[in-house]
DNA sequence: TGACTGTATATACGATTGTATAGTAATATA
DNA sequence: TATATTACTATACAATCGTATATACAGTCA
């Protein structure tokens, strides 16, 4: 019976008298906001214990079971959170994007003014996405194409609003996210100032693509 | 006493004597390899053990600390093995390419070759970037800096003699590396077919910030 | 041949880990 | 109210960790 603390977390409720027993006094989201703290802004999500966790959620070891299967599940769990977060924040700055600015310049600069806020889901994105369980890679992997498919999609409405052909869709929407998340992962370690030159270089960078592929287009 | 272990490692033997003593019986690279036989293909430097790799490598757990003062040290000797030897491997690449060649596609090619050939070293650079201590980052960071730098002089040279000229050779550079090496992250957990075509799509990205620079640059 | 010196090992300690086992507190339903 | 069910805790155990301490071995040099 190795398995018997994590089967009991999956069981499904017994359909006869589901509302019976205790009412939980914690649920996955505390949990989630004391991994949260934990990690503060540098440590990996890899690193966190199981009993570290529970220490920090106030609830002895073996609830943690009532709530995630494994260390792995919350890790899971908290790239969703931040990738759903970091969306939406990025959505939202794009709406606010009149047609006559910068797309590419302003999502950058939300993007590092995220990283300036010190967010508490971005750097999990960010220096995570290589490290860990399989699971663990593909979620992060999973986030990183929600990105990639958003910005295809204004990518092309934006280009053919101008008459303008995109050569490669796909691929100028995955060089463009890759590269944004490889020059914000570099932006962690670096200081206020280093990181507006990182801004610059960045859009250049992005430019350049915006640039070639416009060129291959047509 | 806290420093005892730690310092002993770092003490420059007594000018006096410093051939006596009793031989080494294993040096600094036999325990690189151990630990590189135990991260593997997939697993994360930063969860070894300093008791598992004197295990690996056939020592006393004290013994470690003889050849390096900490597994952070350890972790940073692997990185510059692996910056090396795949430093080494595309330089003989570039050289082999013909006038006519394309040097972007040849050097994709070796590049995810050598991830084929399941190249001890290379999942190192690719994988462990962004996670660990902050020494560890800055020795990643430190080797993709080399690669830039190579790739920037390949870079202006060859663009120079075709009467061109590059907008801007450091940014190219790195958004070419950078690419490059995210890409080939995403190589690792991809099967041979997928890897092809991640190949291709990566050639595309490239030309498209050749191509991108190019028409910037004039 | 000692004495000295650097290398490696054996043993041990306290801390921390994941989790098995058993028991308690709280609640809906019969 | 009695019972079943759920949420949670307490305790315990074996494993592993880093490393302090002490000791044995193998060389060089006087």
């Amino acid at each position: 019976m190795q398995e018997t603390a994590r089967a009991r977390a999956t069981e499904v409720p017994a359909q006869t008298a589901r509302n019976a027993g205790r009412r939980p006094e914690i649920d996955r989201e505390q949990i989630i906001q004391a991994a949260l703290t934990l990690v503060g802004p540098n440590r990996s999500v890899a690193t966190l214990s199981l009993r570290e966790v529970a220490r920090e959620a106030g609830i002895a070891p073996n609830s943690f079971y009532r709530h995630f299967r494994t260390v792995d599940e919350l890790a899971v769990a908290l790239i969703e959170c931040a990738g759903r977060s970091l969306r939406t924040i990025i959505g939202a700055a794009r709406q606010r994007v009149g047609r006559g600015q910068s797309v590419i310049g302003s999502s950058v600069e939300v993007f590092l003014a995220q990283l300036d806020a010190e967010d508490q889901f971005l750097h999990i994105l960010l220096r995570e996405g290589n490290v860990g369980s399989r699971e663990f890679r593909q979620a992060v992997e999973h986030q990183l194409c929600f990105f990639e498919d958003e910005l295809k999609v204004d990518l092309v409405r934006l280009v053919s609003l101008n008459g303008g052909a995109v050569h490669n869709p796909d691929a100028t929407a995955r060089a463009m996210t890759r590269l944004v998340f490889a020059m914000g992962t570099r932006a962690l370690d670096m200081t206020a100032a280093e990181r507006r030159a990182l801004a610059e270089e960045t859009v250049t960078m992005l430019r350049m693509i915006m640039v070639g592929t416009l060129a291959m287009g047509s």
